[in-house]
This record gives C-alpha cells, structure tokens and sequence, in this order.
DNA sequence: TATTATACTGTACATATATTCAGTATTTTT
DNA sequence: AAAAATACTGAATATATGTACAGTATAATA
C-alpha cells in the first residue's frame, strides 16, 4: 500500500461519504461536484490512482463501480470505540499513543452513545461489579447525578468512582471497596475534572 | 409496512448479496440474470413495489440508485444474539417464548464466539464481578477447566457458578459471595448438565 | 536532464442503464 | 363481476455514465 495524498484521501472520503449518505457509490460526476473539480477526468485519474495504490477497486465498465477496499490504514467502519488504558497520570485523552486497540461496536449498543472504552485498573469499585482490566463505557459529558459512576480526574490522577455531590462546593467521589475510603473534594482548593460517565460495561474472559 | 411477496423477498435478498459481494447495488439487468427474468421490466416492477412497500429507496434517474430501508422486518444484520432471562426453572433454551430480546454484536466481540447473553439473577457470583441483570455472554460448550464460569444445570435449577471438579465423581459449583454455600455435585446421584460457559460480560447502566 | 506522478480543463462518444409502452396471464381484493 | 395487484416477455429510447483523447502545468523521482 503506496502512501496517499491529500487530494485522493479528499476523493476517497467524498466516496465514503456518499455511501454512508445514498447507499450506493458515486459518478466521476457526483465526485467532481462535491469536490469543485470542472472536468470528469479529474475524478477519473484520481480513481485510477486510487485504485493502482489498493484503496479502492474499480468494476471496469460499470456505473458506480467503486468499493472501498477493507484495511487498516483507512477504516470506513464508525463504530470503532477506542480502548484507553487508564494511565495513573494524566488524562485519558484519544490522543492516538493512549488508544490500546478499538473495538467494533454497534451505536446503540449500551442505552446511550458512548466514546470510547476504558480499560480499568484496580480494584477500588469491587462491589458496584468492576474489576481490573473490565472495559468501561464511558459517554463524555457533564450530566452527572449523584449516584453516576464518573471518571474522574483531579490534577494528574485518574479514578473511577460514584459521583456525590454534598455540598455547591464539596463533592465526594466514593468507592465500592471497604479497602479504599471516600476522596473529598473541596472544589474552592482542587479542581476536578469530570472526564464522563459509565453507560456500560465490557468483560473478556 | 406491508407485506412482503416470496417473490419480492426474493429480489430484495438479491439486492442485498449484490450489495455484499460487489459494494454497491445491481442494475435491472442485473437483478434479471440472477433471477432468471428475462425482461428488464420485471425487475423494474418488483423494485417498484418494493419502494411502495418501503423496503427499499430509488433515486430516480440514477444507475443503481437502490438502497435498503433500515427496518426490524428485514434484519440484513447476521450478528443478531439472543437475550435469555435466567428463569429459575428449566434449561436456557434458545426457544423463542425465553428470548427476550436480542443485541447486535460482532462475531468477534469476546474473545471465544458464543451463543448467548444470559440475564443474571442474584448475587451469588458478587464478587467475581457478575451483578443482578448483568449479561453473560454463553458459549455451548463442555470444554471446561477448573476456574471457569459456567452455567450449570442440575434437574431444573439453573445457576451461574465456577466450575471446580474435586474428582472423577465430585463436581463443585463455587459461588463468589460469602453469604452462598458451595453446590456439592455428586454425579453418581445426580444429574450435572453443562449448559455452556461464560466468556465475556455486558452490562448497561 | 529526462521521466514519471500529480493535478487539473475540456470535448467527445460508445455503452450502460433507467424507464416507458404494449402485451399476456394469474391471483387477490373490492 | 370488476378492479387491482402480482408476475412476467419484449421492444424501444432518452440519458446517465465510463472512458478515451488532447491539452496545460507543477512537483517528485531516477
């Protein structure tokens, strides 16, 4: 698989987006239109460049002949969740050098839309039915009611905990261990970051 | 929606294998060849009950501007798995009176392929992180170790418990709660069926 | 320096394709 | 009993579409 430029992944995102949006690929035409190009011949060459690398296969001779060739280097598939491995510091962005791996998923999979997994470590929510290395559902959001189970993060430190709000300016993430205790956060001397909260949970095993 | 002739069906399950192999959708004279109609027309007027029926979309005046209408009466989607509630009594069956719904997933999800999701109920496998209404992903099967999570069946009583043989004639069924007794098996008087084992987890919160 | 790849415009044309019209026949619905 | 839906064949046609050819220009490669 030969690098590609820029102009063909613009060519080769207009056919994805197409299909996602008709269901079936598009003419040099429909390509040269979403794109600006004022001559059929722009997409053509573009296709066969396409094509010539392994992006794409070309049915000779048929209309809209184009499929996207399945690889890694272009994935067409949405419902790639990224894996985090919750790192003790920082936090878990989907900065590429955190993604783990990613897993295929269907959208509506837990009751709502997530973004990514977290991979847990430790044992500090036992008793809520978390245990190391379960992949949490985690929806980025600031929706969070007493009771939510939230990654939290307050300066470098990661942590999965319930959510409890005690006070306008106290707020108590709590474990589900007798072994840990609660961390009190005063938000006038910390800050805390909610990162979002758990839809679900994933076990391999 | 309204109903769908066989032949219909037919044209429509051809679209969709079109769909598959090639990536994009079949001309009328494709639809022809596979089916054996020997008029253009003929697919034109099946694709044309089938838009009136809503199964399917065309954009007029496009080539192969066919696409499939996301609907429950035709899952085009294989990865389709069934829920199974954990009724006290009786086998797991996969008949349909116990589904009680189903969940798209790869095939790939966990690491082994399964059959299943298993509804939990109880506690009694606390503190291996399995909760009340926790979906355990069930794979057929009477390859089983010591350790692992199975879903065991003895007279009509159907438990999810570790599996430990102790020897050729004991088999224990181990709860991960303190507050449950061991299940002594003694296979020379009673029946032990292996349903399956656990190979994963899903939970929705 | 010559060659190849990239990145276009513009024209032209054979053919791939949707679509209409004219029939025939059977089944289902009103 | 009439009307509508289903299920086709067969022919005709306008147009949608792939694709080749002729250019121009710039950047990358050998």
């Amino acid at each position: 698989m030969k690098e590609i430029t820029s102009q063909q992944q613009r060519v080769l995102d207009c056919i994805q987006i197409y299909l996602n949006k008709t269901g079936f690929p598009p003419t040099r035409a429909d390509i040269c239109k979403k794109l600006g190009f004022k001559s059929p011949n722009s997409a053509e060459t573009h296709l066969r460049a396409l094509e010539k690398k392994g992006f794409i296969n070309i049915e000779s001779g048929t209309s809209r002949g184009i499929s996207i060739v399945n690889n890694e280097n272009y994935i067409n598939n949405e419902n790639e969740y990224p894996v985090i491995g919750l790192v003790a510091a920082g936090s878990p962005t989907l900065a590429e050098e955190n993604i783990e791996k990613t897993i295929n998923c269907p959208e509506s999979f837990f009751d709502s839309s997530f973004d990514y997994f977290l991979k847990v470590k430790g044992l500090s929510m036992k008793n809520a039915g978390i245990m190391e290395d379960d992949l949490i559902a985690v929806k980025k959001t600031n929706d969070i009611k007493n009771g939510d189970i939230v990654v939290a993060r307050i300066a470098d430190e990661v942590t999965v905990k319930f959510f409890n709000r005690k006070s306008p300016k106290i707020v108590e993430l709590e474990p589900a261990n007798d072994d840990f205790k609660n961390i009190v956060v005063n938000l006038e001397q910390e800050e805390l970051h909610i990162e979002g909260k758990s839809v679900g949970l994933l076990r391999k095993n």
